[in-house]
DNA sequence: TTGTAAGCGTTATCAC
DNA sequence: GTGATAACGCTTACAA
């Protein structure tokens, strides 16, 4: 409908010539009087068939038919019922996103805001995605122990699904993608059942690795997990220590450097390490930009001088990390181009250019540095920035 | 489906005995071989009205009767197809939450990701109230010009919808409430075609120009807009004019100061007022916190201190209002409650429990002293907060 | 190029 | 308390 007008809308009522299909005396209530192809197709003087087929896009018509059927839909502000669209054709342009309640994250914390942003930047960038390419997007949050009634929604409501990191138990996967087109976003890529989507965890890692050693001279490291299980922190992880290795470096193995991918969770995980053992690595190398936040406050609250006594480093360059002093060293990584990606991929898939599970793809990250890593921090100023921002 | 077990997809594909409905010789091509009521129907020895009594939770059953429907579906991992039942019953468990693309919000800008935060939050508390009541939710984000295809497929997908503040011209709001159950998130509170959900934009900012005032003495303001067109904007300045009126304060009322609502667009905003006079007001209030950001940023980096020569207030209490120096005196704005009451309300609205267009709901907000007034800041450092946070 | 009619998987109205 | 069966609004063979 074109809702720029809307004396229309009595127009529809005046002309609908509702009923005049054949076979029909109306039993059930009907909330609105909603137009069909048969009030169109009658207006239009054609058959049904004629009506789907415009709706369709099906070339091989007359265009004076096209056009008579065309503004018959017009006057009467017809809109298909996507349900029975989806019945009958078993197509419903709809895509699900399945992700993780806040409150699954990170339980009992009053509000962690920025944990947000991962997972609302994807949610972005898939809807506009999906958006161009005429589907709609359906929320999933799962939470404790919702998930496999969210997957069945997705089941019964989508013609496929992206499932974000650590929403359903990895067995689960290969079921859901039998029955249903699959992506996986930040996963591990292992998976054979669906495409993954995920960031490059190995390239700047050891980039990093390198600035570190190299620019720096640091030697002795820690890695600050996110979540040990998570794909995401253990690529990173891993890649990290193999370069430090590979350079000569010593990483901690403590397992006590996880944070839950928060704020808090990093600043308890380094008040638990200062229980232990007073001294500090050179250099702490974080999963994520959160918890780098909170090891950065933790060490400050202790009198540890960041970068000059222990430098830190993030990965994700949320807004904030450009915010904080010291200016955070991070990995850029494109947010809303996962869920861009994540939502072609499946696009596809679901039209059949490519097919299912067909390997992955990985989405080039960018090595940011800051002053926390020991750096001069040369970017512009806030200021700078936004007044450039306005040309 | 039970996703915790893969093995059982087997046995539905051995047991199945599709196709054993009467009337049927399936003509077309069926994607995934999907269990309907008919296969659970035969399965169990009982008619399919029966499945679908079970289904819907029909009370006046034999227990022994929906025992052996409720192990048939359990055994064939039966998921209902929504479409079907949406087709059948008209109601399709589908809520949808139009809301504005970044894009549209502020073209041309890199990206302000703190512009993400209000639309985020609330989809987010919307979506996990829907959930709670067993409805999931369909996004749709407007950008330029795609309106009335986005309002289509709400009306084509959804039991009713969430209209955000400016997503959709007022006049247009009528025709859509009368085709579709419609609540009004954060508009005027003025239409009398849709239930509006908004916050108090009346108490705090005359609180706030009290505070201002009678705590600190000040007598000459200025109202930062954010889109002069947007209710909250519009409220928080009359609201703030009229209380300062009142007291005897004077407020400017150049049309510069307005910044849509962005850092970027108050930085303009105090840019060209420099330009035309280099002297400030005592205060200058802000109707969101982005922009109380932006003329923080603009104001000392032309040499004012704030709040020494220039007081400043924002509205919203996003997280970065906290970290900021100075931390900023602002007005807390439960975001994701107003979600959440938005689909509260929109479901009972579609259950029938009221009727649409009733009045509007107005959820409560708190003005937040911090130092950017002239307070000194009490709370809590941040670190101390996190740790607290971990108990 | 267009029309006829079957079928998609439910719900709901009748009977029994 | 349960079973037949029509109807929901659309797509798609197949026929004309």
């Amino acid at each position: 409908m074109t809702i720029d007008d809307d004396s229309q809308i009595a127009v529809a009522k005046d002309i609908s010539t509702k009923s005049n299909r054949s076979h029909v005396t109306s039993p059930q209530l009907i909330a609105s009087p909603n137009v069909t192809i048969y009030d169109v197709a009658s207006r239009a003087g054609v058959s049904i068939a004629t009506v789907s087929r415009v709706l369709n896009g099906y070339s091989q018509m007359k265009p004076a038919t096209r056009e008579l059927v065309v503004a018959a839909m017009r006057d009467l502000r017809f809109v298909p019922n996507n349900s029975a669209r989806g019945l009958s054709s078993g197509t419903k342009m709809v895509l699900g996103m399945v992700f993780l309640h806040s409150e699954a994250i990170d339980p009992g914390l009053e509000v962690e805001e920025d944990t947000l942003l991962f997972t609302d930047a994807v949610i972005r960038g898939a809807e506009e995605e999906a958006s161009k390419s005429g589907y709609a997007l359906l929320l999933g949050g799962v939470g404790k122990a919702r998930v496999s009634e969210t997957i069945d929604r997705m089941f019964s409501n989508c013609d496929g699904v992206i499932l974000l990191d650590r929403t359903v138990p990895d067995r689960a996967i290969p079921t859901i993608a039998k029955r249903l087109p699959t992506v996986l976003l930040a996963g591990n890529g292992k998976s054979r059942s669906a495409t993954t989507i995920r960031v490059d965890n190995e390239e700047p890692m050891k980039k990093l690795a390198n600035h570190l050693v190299s620019v720096h001279g640091y030697s002795s490291f820690a890695f600050m997990a996110g979540i040990r299980t998570s794909p995401d922190s253990a690529a990173r992880e891993m890649n990290f220590r193999e370069e430090i290795a590979r350079l000569g470096g010593r990483v901690e193995t403590d397992s006590i450097w996880e944070s839950s991918y928060t704020t808090s969770g990093a600043i308890a995980a380094i008040e638990a390490r200062l229980k232990m053992d007073r001294s500090m690595p050179e250099a702490i190398v974080c999963a994520n930009d959160q918890s780098a936040v909170g090891v950065i406050y933790a060490l400050e609250h202790h009198g540890f001088r960041v970068p000059q006594d222990v430098a830190v480093t993030g990965f994700d360059d949320i807004s904030l990390s450009r915010r904080i002093t010291p200016s955070l060293t991070t990995v850029r990584q494109p947010f809303q181009e996962l869920g861009k990606a994540a939502v072609e991929v499946l696009v596809r898939i679901c039209q059949g250019e490519i097919k299912s599970g067909s390997g992955s793809r990985v989405l080039p990250t960018k090595v940011i540095y800051r002053s926390s890593c020991g750096c001069a921090d040369v970017s512009e100023s806030s200021v700078e920035k936004f007044m450039r921002g306005r040309g």
